[in-house]
RNA sequence: GGGCAUGUAGCUCAGUGGAUUAGAGCGUUUGGCUACGGACCAAAAAGUCGGGAGUUCGAAUCUCUCCAUGCUCACCA
């Protein structure tokens, strides 16, 4: 059995809305422009359980006072079974209580099927991509990689949840100088290995990872001296093959998935690189120059007279600042090209969403892709691009930076040694995005009250407590009468309930910080709640046992439901 | 200088125009353990929401301006 419960918040407003609706069917309202309607918890638990402020939005327009207003409004709204009361309070807002008796059910529905709660259908019969990661196969994945990583993750898992059908997609270039100055790098570490003397020609370019004096002996045990000789290419191809090994490993670790990897070669191989640029051409967007059009500053003039002409893109009619170079002066094109061509290959995969996770460094880039692809003539909205803030690493108080070619480590795999994997999803999901993320190692390896993830994780162990404890005694659940449960049980379950919208809200905005954040919030109503409301207390009423495990039971499910949304995992004991 | 962000309690941060009193966690102070695991609970102190002006019934939220910080403004990827 799979029950799909609406976010309450928009029900409300669809009722208020109705309402106003008939009201001015009726003549009581006049016609005017209903506003947004937006339907809030009140800040006073006795108010009621949601309110909505639109007649003080509409009073002007409407030319009554909005109290007034909200008493025709409420005069007109329909009463479903989960509202038990509509009221109306100075100066004008709807309060609607919910019936107890419905939210006591949702023990029923949690318990029954919490694996689906807060399952919706915004996205039923979509598809999304989500591209993240996208990291070249240079290195390891780096603490700084991973936000986008985890956020990425948590993105298509809430799109998931709430009906996309969604493909998660990993996009790379093993072509660059990167790749050729990695395979260099491994070249020299091989010949080192082999006990020649080789200097480092380019320390800049120098890949100084420890890993690879590794692969060097990986190598060497392999095939013994058979690439003495070789150029960079062999050594290239074996560091790519090791680096994404060690990448999908580190990401299976954290529970990140890639289901298609898609090689930036191929748009070169299908000529969809070159033929974006033809139809940019076509359509008049694109100029031979050596500089930009409009730039008469002898200087830069001077600068670039030894230049060959180089492709322009026209992105300035689509009101970017400058026009952007799209082909090189020696004919190779800029990362720009590619990318749009990457990117009408995804639109022409006929996704109706494409979520993009950038860090925020890439945002004039994202803008210049979109530009080229409404130049082509595509609609560019459905493309949303994401982009994370910097985050910045502290060890012990200090600033801790580290480099992949140097080979300083700050990379998650190690994080995930010294902590968990779900302190960390926890951790890099628990802020919005555009905040800039202070990582604390000190408090994520910490495992004391500093760190949130416990705190969550501690209030599924109390469930799994009561449960094995009540399997013990040999209590059971069977018939439990639930209209025994208190207030404190009801605020929990209100406290629940939100979880619809936040998953809306999560999913809509591709938000899932809110469900971090959420889940904290929950686990904040949960265990002062665990004190006062006993299972097993000496002398309780046999049937008020059996209602209260009952609601663990549902309680359990909802942690286990919030936790297994982050990615995260739901242990027994701790 | 332009663009994109950020600035909210001692610290880390939520807060998509609403309710005389702006929230959470941590930290601090005080109190509570025969315990379904105390990795807990109860209570308190703590804020001119960066400054200023404006918009309206109402602003942390919208507009303008100034200040501070980060990123970015390549024929790099």
């Amino acid at each position: 059995m799979r029950y799909i419960l609406k976010p309450l918040t928009r029900q409300i407003a669809s009722l208020v809305h109705e309402a106003i609706q008939n009201a001015q069917q009726t003549g009581e309202l006049p016609p005017v422009e209903i506003p947004d309607i937006e339907v809030k918890p009140p800040r006073k638990a006795e108010q009621g359980d949601y309110g909505a402020s639109v007649a003080l939005a509409m009073a002007k327009s409407v030319g009554k006072p909005p109290l007034e207003v909200a008493n025709i409004i409420a005069k007109h709204m329909n009463k479903p079974d989960f509202i038990s009361a509509i009221e109306v309070a100075p100066p004008g807002f709807i309060n609607v209580r919910f019936s107890e008796d419905w939210i006591r059910s949702l023990v029923t529905i949690l318990i029954t099927s919490g694996e689906t709660f807060g399952k919706l259908d915004i996205g039923t019969g979509k598809r999304a991509q989500v591209e993240f990661l996208s990291a070249n196969p240079t290195g390891p994945i780096t603490i700084g990689r991973s936000r986008g990583a985890i956020l990425g993750d948590a993105i298509a898992r809430v799109l998931e949840e709430t009906g996309y059908d969604v493909e998660r997609e990993y996009y790379f270039n093993n072509a660059g100088a990167q790749m050729r100055n990695l395979g260099e790098s491994l070249r020299i570490r091989y010949l080192q290995a082999l006990g020649q003397q080789v200097d480092i020609p380019d320390i800049e370019k120098f890949y100084q990872g420890e890993y690879l004096i590794d692969y060097a002996k990986e190598l060497i045990a392999e095939k013994g001296d058979a690439l003495k000789d070789a150029d960079w290419q062999p050594f290239k191809e074996y560091a790519e093959k090791r680096m994404f090994e060690w990448i999908k490993e580190t990401c299976q670790r954290i529970g990140i998935h890639h289901d298609v990897f898609f090689n930036e070669n191929t748009l070169y191989d299908t000529g969809a690189v070159w033929k974006v640029l033809e139809k940019l051409q076509e359509r008049g967007y694109i100029y031979a120059a050596v500089t930009r059009e409009g730039e008469t500053d002898a200087e830069i003039i001077a600068k670039s007279a030894d230049l060959k002409p180089a492709q322009w893109f026209r992105s300035t009619q689509f009101g970017d600042d400058e026009d952007r170079v799209l082909v090189k002066s020696n004919g190779e094109p800029t990362y720009t090209l590619p990318d749009i061509a990457y990117h009408v290959n995804k639109i022409e995969r006929g996704f109706d969403l494409l979520v993009n996770i950038l860090g925020a460094d890439h945002f004039t880039q994202a803008q210049v892709v979109r530009m080229g692809v409404q130049a082509l003539g595509y609609d560019p909205k459905p493309i949303r691009v994401v982009h994370v803030q910097m985050v910045s690493v502290v060890r012990d108080g200090k600033p801790f930076k580290g480099s992949t070619r140097r080979g300083i480590f700050d990379t998650l795999d190690e994080l995930i040694d010294l902590t968990s994997a779900d302190a960390i999803r926890y951790f890099l999901l628990h802020r919005s995005p555009d905040s800039h993320l202070k990582f604390d190692i000190n408090v994520a390896v910490s495992q004391s009250n500093d760190n949130p993830v416990y705190y969550i994780q501690y209030a599924h162990v109390r469930c799994s407590g009561i449960l094995r404890e009540a399997g013990a005694r040999g209590v059971t659940i069977d018939g439990a009468d639930l209209s025994l449960l208190g207030t404190d049980e009801l605020n929990f379950l209100r406290k629940c309930l939100e979880f619809l919208d936040v998953m809306q809200t999560a999913s809509e905005n591709l938000t899932p910080h809110t469900i971090a954040f959420y889940a904290l919030e929950l686990a904040n109503a949960f265990h002062p709640m665990y004190d006062r409301v006993r299972a097993f207390a000496d002398g309780i009423d046999p049937n008020l046992q059996k209602a209260r495990l009952a609601f663990y039971t549902a309680t359990k499910a909802m942690f286990k439901r919030v936790l297994t949304v982050l990615g995260m995992t739901t242990p027994e004991r701790m």
